[in-house]
DNA sequence: TACTAAACGAGACGGTACGTCGAGTCTTCGC
DNA sequence: GCGAAGACTCGACGTACCGTCTCGTTTAGTA
């Protein structure tokens, strides 16, 4: 039986340094070329402490951006009662996410990784999108009860139905990402979900 | 300046060994462990001869599977005349497709790798995804012009709409990939785009 | 400023496989042909671990010769008060040494580096022909002191005088090594450094 | 049976332009990282033309040297009666010649091939050493006749008396190659040559 | 307050693969 | 029909990291 570290003694500082190595780094030369070895001389750490703690590279950018993205924000959508504005307003601010360079390698690095790790892509669905995702929901069904939305409309695959062709085109660079796209997006969307 | 080869002199033979090795080693080990030591390896080629023709593990992966899809088929999609049931079968061909094991593994190198490599992507788009979109899109402006989907649709965005949340699904394993759900997809998806 | 290895930390174990692996293949393909990768691959060792402690083959394979050489001879020459008697021994040792295909290779693959290799020359003469050369000055100096040598000999070059002729001849191939050259090579050069 | 080469068909032409691609480049980057590659690019050749006509990237060399010795002298030493002095004058020649860094890349290269190639030696030796060495024995015959020298001395012998203390300490950077040496050492082997 | 066990920085280790170079062979094309 | 050009297979190069494994050295929490 192999022996497991005990997080109490978890070096806090050793934690920090290493995820604020993993997020200069990916930036600096990018996923692909990022290596342990290079975030452990970065953060001054041995690599048996990176080892010790997380399962891969994947797993490091992973907690890396996951830290960052729940610093700031408590993840609740706007509600004027107006829900195509609404949903203009967030999927716009998606399209300016998208297109900020900062964003852009550590979210095409997550995907990189999640494609081929279905451990770290359950890790991703209920850390950083399962959510964000329950907030769109929330969203949708204030307005289902505002008559807005179909009241028998499927939730999960509406905002698929929004989200996913925005989300492919920027994985696929397959089109442009404008706002006016965006509100053709919604509007297309909530054609196919008002009620009839 | 760098000496460039000459394709004159390219050995077919070779190209084709390669291409081949390159297909049935993702099978079994997967894209991310295939190492060009190997497809040489097993192709009975010198690492050399791959490096002269590929800038990278990803596009001899592409280019074997652009030759796979190539042999084939002359996508054109059914036109039956009616295109809530022609888009069902698609889709569910579709779905069916992403759940076959043989073609799991190789899609998903494929995106791994377009996610990261632009140029790649824009080769990707060109080759693989261009001529079946355009197949696509002609069944649709067929069906436009049966008065079945709005005159004024915007049909890469119509594509979007029809695929990027299945393709999203699969990506990301966010939810079950069944006939019922394409077939809702489909339902939902023409909803948005059928006349006013 | 580049990190050094830290010779503390060092493997025993590995440099000794190293050394033996690189003296047996010596003898079995040959300087020429000898290379690192199959040094390690016989040893049991990565490369870096090779590349980590030698500068190049020469080194490791003159580390390998040196520590064969330091392990069994103390290095004093016979001294029975009879110059030419004791010279005669020695010579003929070294011609039968030479003619032991055993030795053979490994001094002409030492040759070979030391030629293009100064700093390794260098090295050579420090370690390996430097005391052996000091055994037999101390040698000539015992017999200038019993009168048998001109007392102010140059015992530098009263030792190529000795020596010189049969490396040369060794070397180049250039003529029979034999006991009764050996015999008259010390018969002339005594004739040289005779007293007056 | 394998075709053998015409050669009255041979390039004179190709011939040329590989030695001197060959000199160049040993004066250049030096005999250990001279490449056939390289050899056949300066001269404007295919490798196959090298390798149709020289067994070896060490031949090739070898017949470069070769050209350009056979060129100018006529390998006759000085006779002017007095032996002490003429050995003097060719021995401090041969000192300036090995302190000349045209001809040190040189002939350092042909040793180093030369040790571990027989082949290779005995061609050397026919040649190049033997017409030279030839040369040397006439003029110590002449001295023979003279008197100035034993009548049984073995010249062969005598050669080597005289040059491989010179040879050996310029191969094995053993010491400083000074005119002086060269006096001391023609003194020192004419003792030993002298008629009782 | 000392003891002790764990986590720590450091880095050597056996390995795998990288991308490059050159060897020697084989093929194609032009003079 | 020879020879330049150069693509081919093969093997080694020297490097970068992998993930594992000691080493001392902090650093906590017991005792």
């Amino acid at each position: 039986m192999s022996k497991q570290p005990d997080p109490a003694r978890r070096s806090e500082r050793s934690r920090q340094a290493i995820l604020d190595a993993a997020r200069e780094l990916v930036s600096e030369v990018g996923y692909a070329k990022l290596s342990i070895e290079a975030i452990a001389a970065r953060a001054g750490v041995g690599k048996q402490t990176i080892y010790r703690w997380w399962r891969s590279k994947g797993a490091v950018v992973f907690d890396a951006f996951l830290a960052l993205s729940q610093d700031g924000d408590s993840i609740a959508l706007p509600d004027t009662g107006d829900i195509e504005a609404d949903l203009k307003t967030v999927m716009r601010a998606t399209v300016a996410e998208f297109a900020d360079p900062q964003f852009e390698a550590p979210i095409r690095a997550l995907n990189t990784e999640i494609i081929s790790d279905p451990e770290l892509a359950a890790h991703y669905r209920e850390k950083l999108a399962g959510p964000v995702d329950e907030a769109k929901k929330a969203r949708l069904r204030s307005a289902q009860q505002a008559g807005q939305i179909a009241a028998d409309a499927d939730l999960d695959l509406a905002l698929e139905l929004l989200y996913a062709p925005l989300f492919q085109r920027w994985l696929h660079r397959s089109g442009p990402l404008t706002p006016e796209y965006a509100d053709a997006l919604v509007d297309l969307a909530l054609k196919a979900l008002r009620p009839d």
